[in-house]
DNA sequence: TCGCAGAGTCTCTTCACGGAACTCGAAAGG
DNA sequence: CCTTTCGAGTTCCGTGAAGAGACTCTGCGA
């Protein structure tokens, strides 16, 4: 088993399971984080560390892999060794996980103060938040809603 | 600032993010991975520590974290020491990110073999992944749908 | 030529993870 | 009644990762 250099110990890449996959790409402490600046138009390294309050070191690792995992990639700018960091495809769709851990954040962890930020959809205007739709049928789509069954890449 | 016990280092709870506040719950390696297995019915301690692999006093810690954060409740049964596991509301309500999870990871991260595990919609009996929807007017609403605007809980 | 700014590297300390052995309490078994 | 078993942790140790901050390197701009 190869063991990448940024990891937490236990290598979740190798199971199969896609939770432990994706957490093996964005697992760590702070790739969410990150991916979250990212999104919203941070995307220098200076602005990362300083809004974040990580560590430089740390946060130079998390770059890397998320670079090296497709998910971020790199852009030189000024003709000069100076780089942005921008969302791929790959990453762009993460960002659904984001939003769904903003939603449940929003709904049991804002206390009285209410949500930190607000979504504004452009398709209608509104105010609102994301919502588990089954792609099939646009029912809803929760926990209780399914059963789970072993798919063809499931473990021997 | 206090400090909880199992913790990474920095306090995500305490920034103005739903993001980091979730992180705070279930941001820590492993977390994820057991809210799964409790999901799909490992509830006991043995069971999570053998089909994980995970170490037995982290698993503790792990789990005592995710009780005292309300997404998990111990439950006694065969009048001694023995206790299950099982998801609150607030837990499962949660397994929505890891739905979101799972469909990033089967997407990007499943390769030639195909999904680890396929889901089956009782609503409309098909096998079928999950869809971000607006609440507001049901249509799609993924990272470059919305406006991202101060809410009432930003910080000062 | 000096200084500066962005983007990292280096080093050191502290803490968390992994692994394995040990404990504890209730029932079952001889 | 004493011992074993089993579930559910707890304790201990060694290594590796996070945090903090100082240092480096590169190319421009004054």
């Amino acid at each position: 088993m190869r063991y990448d250099e940024a990891m937490q110990r236990t290598d979740f890449g190798a199971m199969a399971c896609s939770i432990a996959r994706t957490l093996d790409v964005i697992g760590e402490p702070w790739s969410p984080l990150i991916l979250r600046d990212v999104w919203v138009g941070m995307n220098r390294f200076e602005q990362l560390q300083s809004d974040l309050g990580i560590s430089r070191k740390v946060l130079t690792e998390r770059l890397n892999h998320l670079v090296e995992h497709g998910v971020l990639e790199r852009r030189p700018y000024d003709n000069r060794p100076r780089h942005e960091y921008h969302l791929t495809e790959k990453g762009t769709d993460l960002v659904d996980v984001l939003m769904v851990m903003v939603r449940w954040g929003d709904t049991w962890l804002a206390g009285e103060a209410g949500p930190p930020v607000l979504y504004r959809h452009h398709a209608c205007g509104e105010i609102s938040s994301v919502d588990l739709r089954c792609s099939g049928c646009g029912e809803p789509m929760h926990a209780g809603d399914i059963d789970v069954l072993p798919g063809p890449g499931a473990a021997a």
